[in-house]
DNA sequence: CACACTTACGATATTCGTAAGGATT
DNA sequence: AATCCTTACGAATATCGTAAGTGTG
């Protein structure tokens, strides 16, 4: 029993005549004739009554009719719905990514995504980087952007850019019209930090720790949001990536360059070096890795 | 995409090894690499990820799988319930027949058909004569036991046997020690009869009418048994068709042969002249053929 | 006699298995 | 070196279309 024996069946069934059902599949009468031949031996038994000059479905081909209607809609569903994930008309990507850039670059790539492939589907986990990495691992999601995961961890890293740590400052401060700042001079102030776990305030007090420098925290939250207004209410100072310039600048707070030490860390796209990425992956991938992060306008 | 390419796309994903599945499949290790191959051509993108030493289910390789597992199961249960109907270990035959053969010869026809057939029902519908002919041309039914029908009723009819009319006399009656009564003996006693629509009624009433009779109906029932012991209380006299005879005879009545006229109809199998039967239709058709209605038993 | 399905047969395409090739452990 | 998948190629098989055959309206 074959795909075409059941198409050839189908449409015998529907125009009960070989003669239509030639036109429909594309062939002769005596290839349907012999393909229909085939079936009803491999079934055993005939599924047309036919004398030469009509044809009828036998009662157990009255049987097989619906179940080869089903077969055949199955068939070609399942065919279609496979072609359409190779090119790119169907589809689903799963990706997490840190907040600082879920919340800044993201959506710009993902629309840029979306006007290209407007049936792939996107799903967004923001979360904190280690989750990043217990996401991929778990296969929750295809594509993580994260910071770069340590070596053991199976996840191979492709670096999109280097975040760097910038001031915040509240627009009426004495600190708020230099063109660069060294830590020092704003940790004399009250330091506002996103609250912990966060690989930002991590990356932070380590790199700090290791220039012999401590942070003054008066305030905390889990919100970027949150410590920019607080800055730009002038409770104090705080530093943050680069891609939050423009979230901070949105808020009232004035960023500014920092330095001494400068505290960098590289931000990249993660995925399973053990599993191949879905087409719908890869072209997510391509077009992160074809979006460059543009600093300076963050 | 033909059937045996999923199936070999199974047997990969299942045991993640060409060679294994070459066994299972009892193929070759080129012919099914070049199987898959031409499936994932069609489908237009990989489904295995293949490293020389291992092999892995793409993303999308992964989205067909479930959809490969159903069409399969689908597919192969399709093929078996048509190739159980044509062996006849599957299938239903829905007959209508008239209450006399129902009743009484049909039970054990359809013993012996059961034992044959152990897994072909059969729906029986107990109807009266023109009932039979009317579920037959809808296609209620497949076969019917009835009277010879009309000839412009497109029933073929297959003669099984000649219902002959016998005298039910109460075991008390001067009638009851005769070895053969003419109709005259039998009408001067308070008749007990069928009640109309019965196709055993009018053929009395027509044949008796013929030869110059009336019947002297006292009671009417539409049922065989109410009759039978009517007869046996010594409440009149009645005739049956010759079926009957063992009902009677429980029921405490006697049967004689009547004569002066014989009446007498044919009975036979019925079938729509424009529908072939199904396997299991002819079976019991068969079987209803080759068992003779043993009249002197009855 | 014309139409519709089947059978016969030669040509074409597919599919298969053997043999050789390449890559990884 | 051994294993496993792929490529190459000749052979077997299946499928197709043309032509001839058969039965029905």
């Amino acid at each position: 029993m074959t795909v075409k024996q059941i198409r050839a069946f189908l449409a015998v069934a529907q125009t009960l005549s070989f003669a239509q059902a030639c036109e429909r599949l594309h062939l002769s009468q005596p290839a349907l004739s012999l393909s229909i031949k085939a079936l009803e031996e491999s079934l055993g038994g005939a599924l047309f009554s036919r004398t030469t000059r009509s044809v009828q479905l036998t009662p157990e081909g009255e049987a097989l009719l619906p179940l080869a209607r089903r077969l055949l809609a199955d068939w070609d569903n399942a065919q279609d719905e496979l072609r359409q994930r190779f090119s790119l008309d169907l589809g689903r990507v799963t990706i997490a990514a840190i907040p600082s850039f879920a919340g800044n670059t993201l959506p710009d790539i993902l629309k840029k995504f979306r006007v290209r492939y407007p049936n792939i589907g996107v799903t967004i986990q923001d979360v904190i980087n280690e989750e990043v990495f217990d996401l991929l691992q778990i296969g929750k999601v295809e594509l993580g952007i994260a910071f770069e995961p340590p070596a053991a961890s199976r996840l191979q890293f492709t670096p999109l850019y280097r975040d760097r740590f910038v001031a915040v400052v509240p627009q009426d401060s004495p600190l708020a019209g230099a063109s660069e700042l060294v830590w020092d001079q704003l940790l004399c102030h009250p330091f506002i930090a996103l609250q912990r776990p966060s690989a930002v305030r991590y990356t932070l007090e380590e790199a700090l720790a290791a220039s012999g420098h401590a942070l003054p925290v008066e305030f905390e939250s889990h919100h970027l949001a949150t410590v920019g207004r607080m800055v730009a209410r002038g409770l104090g100072v705080s530093a943050v990536p680069t891609l939050c310039i423009r979230q901070m600048n949105e808020l009232g707070a004035v960023c500014i360059p920092l330095r001494a030490p400068v505290i960098e860390r590289p931000v990249g796209v993660l995925q399973r070096s053990d599993h191949e990425l879905s087409v719908a992956g890869q072209a997510l991938l391509d077009t992160l890795l074809s979006s460059p992060v543009d600093i300076a306008s963050a």
